[in-house]
DNA sequence: TTGTAGGCGTTATCAT
DNA sequence: ATGATAACGCCTACAA
């Protein structure tokens, strides 16, 4: 009964022949006996021997790992993002480790070292809220591991990004609702220091002005994300003489926060107030009101196309050693869906 | 501009010093001279040096990696119980190697093997739906690889093990709906061959006996979690001469599925029919009918307690390198939740 | 206080 | 067709 894993050198020992002739074997190398490999591989499988990736990962400088760091798993759209990943991940014989920033830069840093110390191949990661310089991910990039940003990227130029592009999805529920003949479009945007948020903005009031709709900032309202903070918002944004009758809100979550306040306050939640929202989780199909349109960002693709990206990456770092590849944006086309919320009335 | 990571060696070169004092100076080593270590020390600062893990790993024979296998990430429930772990693993200075078995034993086997070619120190995982053979799992215990359990645990008696007792739980949700006058008691269970399922159907004959009711088996339904079963389920226990007026859903999901049925046959939920069921996901909280009552299973908890007993096991091989552990078996306390459910009516 | 040497598991290179 | 050797980065017992 073998008490540990079974190395090349023990199964050379017991057979009287040289490490490297059983290496030879177990690969099926050419130049080989055939009696010699069939009797190495029989007891190979008996012994049940299997190759110590740490010591060839070791050997051939690379740890065939990629790091990914996200921001909360429990966020059903870093879980569906990770599981993207993991597919193609194992499809090219990678694996996968895991670390959480919990939104705060500090602990980023730190998981990004750990990562550093592990020799990760490369890195995917979806930025911390509060992150605002990127020293400890660039120098990741002089030291030749590749770092692919997603879902939340940073706004530098020449990096490897992979995101939705929420613009132009933005204009696109705008458009929908002026359709549906919703001309008082309010928005529950996130915290103005988010990108995200900022990305938002841009696009309402972009897509109110093709429209030729007048931007009123009085239907601009900001939450923090929490419910407390969302329903404050939403007093700010109907308790007034001229409220809007459709939010858009930052985000599904918002979202059902929005419409919970909405209900407690009497009002027709899309009759007399429609709400469209970002992200589409699955949960919302369970909901009393989901939004009429949910922006679909497709988590698990996203992660999936990250994850390719870094293939690719490292494909080209071992084919053309030298090269410094030109940054890869890829913009994941969203989806438009008209989940099972209803428009009430007429 | 560093290409890539400094060694020991190359710090040792630039120093004309050997390697073994760079360790040392590195280490804060007491038997070194301060100068040396002190312009060590800041020679490796400048270089970014970062000590290279894979390589002491493998020396040491650790890896300091623990494999994490659970069927789906994006279940709530999963994707929490992994925030717990890699709490507990990134104070103990472990890292997270993750894998999804997707509920194939076939995929389960794949990456339990990659997890032995990585070395990983142990493994935690929850077993798929459809395992009923562990080979693939004892092999690693056999060779000195603790691997611990959680929330699906095999039917093995000497394994460790950490789950939440259902069978407890449901017998008080029983005594619940007893004490609120509900008398004709139903069941929408899993699977029969599922462990959770049988355990809940023992517990639910037990419970319902305990009550002095009678066990009636047309109040016993059993779905594959689909939509589609559950809702036929529904009808077999529902439209019947002789219906339940409270239902106890395999979990939150068929809970949820079922409601929609009851809805869609103009059924008044929680007033003719009462629901509670397991797992009491955040995600119930916004939906319409939530559960009366949910079994909060504390997958966090479940999961920082499973790589905590993963730390001890691993502490006492490297204390008392031979004996062998008598399986740890740890019951998280459940919790039973009353949720923003409400009795409607009466 | 510092240097030397050996070894962890594997494989590529060179020699036989 | 097979064997011997060196090397990857680090640590440590031993030597100086």
């Amino acid at each position: 009964m073998p008490k540990s894993l079974p190395t090349i050198k023990q199964i050379a020992q017991q057979l009287q022949v040289s490490p490297a002739t059983v290496s030879r074997a177990l690969h099926n190398h050419p130049r080989i006996g055939i009696q010699t490999r069939e009797k190495i591989q029989k007891l190979a499988a008996e012994l049940g021997y299997v190759p110590n990736t740490q010591a060839i990962h070791f050997k051939q400088k690379r740890s065939f790992v990629i790091g990914v760091i996200v921001p909360q798993i429990r966020e059903a759209f870093f879980s569906e993002a990770i599981s993207g990943m993991e597919t193609i991940a194992l499809a090219n014989d990678y694996t996968i480790l895991f670390g959480q920033s919990y939104d705060d830069p500090e602990r980023e840093k730190t998981v990004v070292n750990a990562m550093k110390r592990q020799r990760v191949d490369g890195l995917l990661i979806s930025l911390s809220k509060k992150t605002t310089h990127y020293d400890h991910l660039l120098a990741l990039e002089k030291l030749q591991i590749p770092v692919v940003y997603f879902d939340r990227v940073p706004n530098l130029a020449d990096a490897h990004k992979v995101f939705c592009n929420i613009y132009a999805g933005t204009l696109e529920m705008i458009k929908w609702l002026f359709k549906h003949q919703f001309r008082k479009i309010g928005i529950l945007n996130g915290p103005a220091d988010l990108p995200a948020s900022r990305e938002r903005m841009k696009a309402y009031i972009d897509g109110i002005s093709r429209q030729h709709l007048k931007i009123d900032m009085q239907w601009v309202a900001e939450t923090d994300l929490s419910q407390e903070s969302t329903f404050a918002a939403m007093e700010t944004l109907l308790q007034t003489r001229k409220p809007p009758n459709a939010i858009i809100s930052f985000n599904d979550y918002v979202h059902m926060d929005a419409v919970q306040w909405a209900i407690q306050h009497k009002i027709k939640v899309n009759q007399d107030l429609a709400f469209v929202s970002y992200a589409n989780l699955p949960i919302t199909r369970y909901t009393t009101y989901p939004p009429l349109l949910s922006l679909e960002q497709y988590p698990e693709k996203q992660g999936s196309v990250a994850m390719q990206v870094m293939m690719d990456l490292l494909l080209q770092k071992t084919l053309s050693s030298e090269e410094k590849t030109p940054p890869v944006h890829r913009e994941i086309p969203f989806g438009i869906a008209e989940p099972p919320g209803k428009l009430q009335g007429s």
